[in-house]
DNA sequence: CCATTAAACACCC
DNA sequence: GGGTGTTTAATGG
């Protein structure tokens, strides 16, 4: 699944408790089901692996299991361009397979994290198929259409703890990251680099959002209170 | 000025 | 050991 070796442990079958978290497999028939089960595989990315690369040819539709990912792309001059963190129940890289084409962003692991990977000829297979599918996969795609229509809006507003509220609600997407729930796991530091703040800034933002009631920080993660809120989140004055 | 951040430190899980 | 809270000095709009 990592195209790079650079793997702890060797992609291997997914175990029953990974399947049940992963939600398209719900909304397949019993056949359908078995086929994509025979060919996903998961293995587990160790912080700075590359799940996935720009101008690689895609193989594999990507979910994750557990930890976080980032979407990145690189610029002319070296520096990163972070674009959204990839927390666990999400699965990416589908717009990349329809088109047939070669990854245009980089996933990169900020933490140690479990990927699974189904093979592409398996998801075209399920789009030929499989109606329920093709639904899951739409579905997919409109929510997350809208996560970066509110991504634009965030960028307009540089203040910084109402970018910090609106980048967590993002992440605590149901939909689109059914195996959050109600508490991330996620550390100040990785999430400073994923909003673009210092790791004090970011404490002192969620501070502000837990004095607001929004969310309780726990140790090495947020949960949410009220993500409703927390999505509309400005501060006072 | 004021906000932000890097660095350093002491807790504590 | 790593995540967290806090202070201090440096930085930058």
């Amino acid at each position: 699944m990592v195209e790079r070796p650079q793997l702890r442990e060797r992609a291997r079958p997914p175990t029953e408790r990974e399947c049940a978290d992963i939600p398209w497999l719900k909304v397949l028939s019993p056949e359908d089901r078995a086929d994509a089960v025979d060919h996903l595989m998961v293995s587990v990315a160790v912080p700075g692996d590359r799940v996935c690369r720009i101008g690689r040819p895609s193989t594999f539709w990507f979910g994750v299991i557990d930890g976080l990912l980032k979407m990145s792309n690189d610029t002319s001059d070296g520096a990163q361009i972070t674009y959204t963190g990839i927390p666990p129940g999400a699965w990416f890289g589908e717009g990349t397979l329809l088109k047939r084409e070669t990854y245009r962003y980089n996933i990169e692991a900020l933490r140690r994290s479990t990927v699974a990977g189904l093979t592409s000829d398996t998801f075209q297979r399920l789009l030929d198929r499989s109606i329920p599918f093709n639904r899951f996969v739409m579905n997919q795609l409109n929510e997350r259409l809208g996560q970066f229509i509110a991504a634009r809006e965030i960028d307009r507003h540089n203040q910084p703890d109402a970018r910090v509220a609106r980048n967590l609600a993002a992440l605590f997407h149901p939909v689109l990251y059914p195996g959050v729930g109600d508490l991330l796991r996620i550390t100040q530091q990785e999430l400073g680099y994923l909003v673009g703040l210092s790791r004090q800034r970011v404490n002192q933002a969620l501070n502000a959002l837990q004095q607001a009631k929004l969310i309780r920080i726990d140790y090495g993660g947020v949960r949410v209170l009220d993500l409703d809120r927390l999505r509309r989140y400005t501060p006072p004055g």
